[in-house]
DNA sequence: ATAACATTTCGACATTGATCGAAAGGTAGA
DNA sequence: TCTACCTTTCGATCAATGTCGAAATGTTAT
């Protein structure tokens, strides 16, 4: 449904594609805490998560998530405190069918 | 050479990118006329070329090509008067690449 | 040489967008 | 309930950028 210069527009930043590329590692984000560690409560290692791996202020990720989602590249789903992102396969296959020519 | 977000980021602009599929489409421009018409020095249909294809001042292009060059997306060559252009390969290997995951 | 023309450079302008801090909203645990 | 904490919203700021017009550059044809 998003188009795709709306997905080139949503990887077009640094920032927000570390975020994507971390969502793709291991899909999820982490609890935010002032020292910058993690909440603990998913499993992996700290460098898994979001908060720690992309440093910026917690209103930013929560932008970049939106542009993300609003692509059509990740989907979110908030359990307790904690939100949990996957990347959605179909906006893959979108630059996939661009690259090939459609 | 140029990074991935380099490559985004030229794709994420509407204008850009039909400039892009239009070289992807035909690799040429064409010479610019007032009338909005093709100089006809180039074989095919006049939807073929930039000029006619994607409506915007003649610097505007200019503008979109350096971009698409410096993300190495195309190369240009000056045959008189006319910039003729082609698609990189490489840049679409490299869009494949993160693509798959690299 | 002169004219016509395709392209580029330059300067200006308006819009978009990335970022943050502060405050508000929800949720889990004591 | 009260507290701590993760997330979001809001407003503001500042940089990046898409766009154009005018002038300059370089090329082809008369």
């Amino acid at each position: 449904m998003p188009d795709i210069v709306t997905i080139f527009k949503a990887l077009a930043d640094p920032t927000r594609l570390a975020v994507f590329n971390c969502i793709r590692c291991c899909g999820s984000t982490c609890g935010y805490t002032e020292g910058g560690q993690c909440c603990g409560d998913c499993e992996g290692t700290a460098a898994c998560y979001i908060r720690c791996q992309v440093p910026c202020a917690p209103s930013t990720i929560t932008h970049h998530l939106n542009e993300l989602r609003d692509a059509g590249l990740i989907e979110t789903e908030k359990r307790g405190r904690v939100v949990y992102c996957k990347v959605k396969p179909e906006a893959l296959s979108a630059l996939g069918a661009f690259i090939t020519g459609k």
